[in-house]
DNA sequence: TAAATACGGTACGCTACCGTTTCGTAATTC
DNA sequence: GAATTACGAAACGGTAGCGTACCGTATTTA
């Protein structure tokens, strides 16, 4: 009988707006986004946010509960991936969508930021590890084995070390997409090279 | 006729202390490692080199500018690395270097933190990947050229995919190797997956 | 309708850090 | 010895964010 599945009875007074918990959560991940975690601030995210600081603090205990709030609700907002094609096209498109999120898209940023930060605040680093890397290490790990199974990767390699291979090469790559000095080889030669 | 090799004329009054650079130098990278770029204030700095503010500001214009500066001081405390061994060793003892020292030692830490709050500060950023990156890269470029050339590695392999997925490898395995549920991939596998 | 709770807004006292200045003392050149 | 600069220590006003506590209004249940 699990608590989620049960009809929760309503309290007494007015509820808690939905619209209000997205606005923060939006806010928060902006923040993070753009200018780091150390930049996260209670007034901040209200401001940003068009809400009072009451209604943060009516959900969060502290910031840093908020920021893992934020996090979780940017990991329960992630989309299933396709697919289609063989198992190397698919990888190819896993780690080029990686890559690519790395340094273009808000989560990608944020991963960045929260990984970056690691040694500081450890829990958070805890948190994407194992609710996002970790899911993408094992989807990774399945079109290996797919490959391997069809024929496509040679059959003698260790996976584990394939894994850490190509997503290592794929997140230090977008990393530095921004420095122009760095030449940018293409996931395919990655897969290939690492794969055969 | 370069202003570094002349026989420089001392100013009038007292020298400034070589001690205090150290001492404040020092202070800025220990923070760093320990709390990141976003945890370094010049009290905090002044606190923990046992100096007075002034003697900061009367060096330094900025916070920024004292940052960049230990930076720089930080590279130009780097060692020469050893050679000897075949290509294929030294290569490894570079990466397994590169890796241990990501999460292991200050100047690693400082890396990740500086990295990761990269779309903060692009300056810092850059400065560290053209400063310190890049000579790593370059370094790993040779070694992998005299691989080739003296047959331990495969000839038809595109270098800079080659170095880019090597490095990244590293990156990330060091990143993470304080989460105890990444399966730590051996260098030496690394290695001879990617270049055969 | 009454009670309860959420909402935006505002104000509060508190702490941390900023960048500047002033002070008396120490070190170095002329 | 006089001038000059560095040093540690302390104080300054200013800004930003913290977490809390109100207010009047809105929304919901009983």
């Amino acid at each position: 009988m699990s608590a989620e599945l049960m009809e929760v009875k309503q309290p007494r007074g007015r509820p808690r707006s939905e619209d209000v918990d997205h606005v923060i959560h939006e806010a928060v991940l902006d923040i993070i986004a753009r200018a780091g975690i150390a930049a996260v601030s209670i007034e901040g995210v209200a401001a940003l946010a068009g809400v009072s600081k009451a209604s943060i603090y009516r959900r969060f205990d502290s910031k840093d509960e908020l920021i893992v709030a934020s996090l979780i609700y940017m990991r329960d907002q992630n989309l299933p991936l396709s697919r289609s094609g063989t198992a190397r096209d698919q990888l190819i498109a896993l780690l080029a969508g990686l890559r690519q999120k790395m340094s273009h898209t808000r989560e990608g940023r944020i991963m960045l930021a929260v990984v970056g930060s690691g040694h500081e605040n450890p829990e958070l680093a805890t948190l994407v590890f194992e609710q996002i890397v970790m899911r993408r290490r094992d989807a990774l790990r399945a079109l290996i084995e797919e490959g391997i199974a069809s024929g496509e990767f040679d059959p003698t390699i260790d996976i584990n070390t394939a894994v850490s291979t190509l997503v290592g090469s794929m997140i230090y790559l977008g990393m530095w997409s921004a420095q122009k000095s760095v030449d940018a080889a293409k996931t395919e030669a990655v897969v290939d090279m690492v794969l055969r």
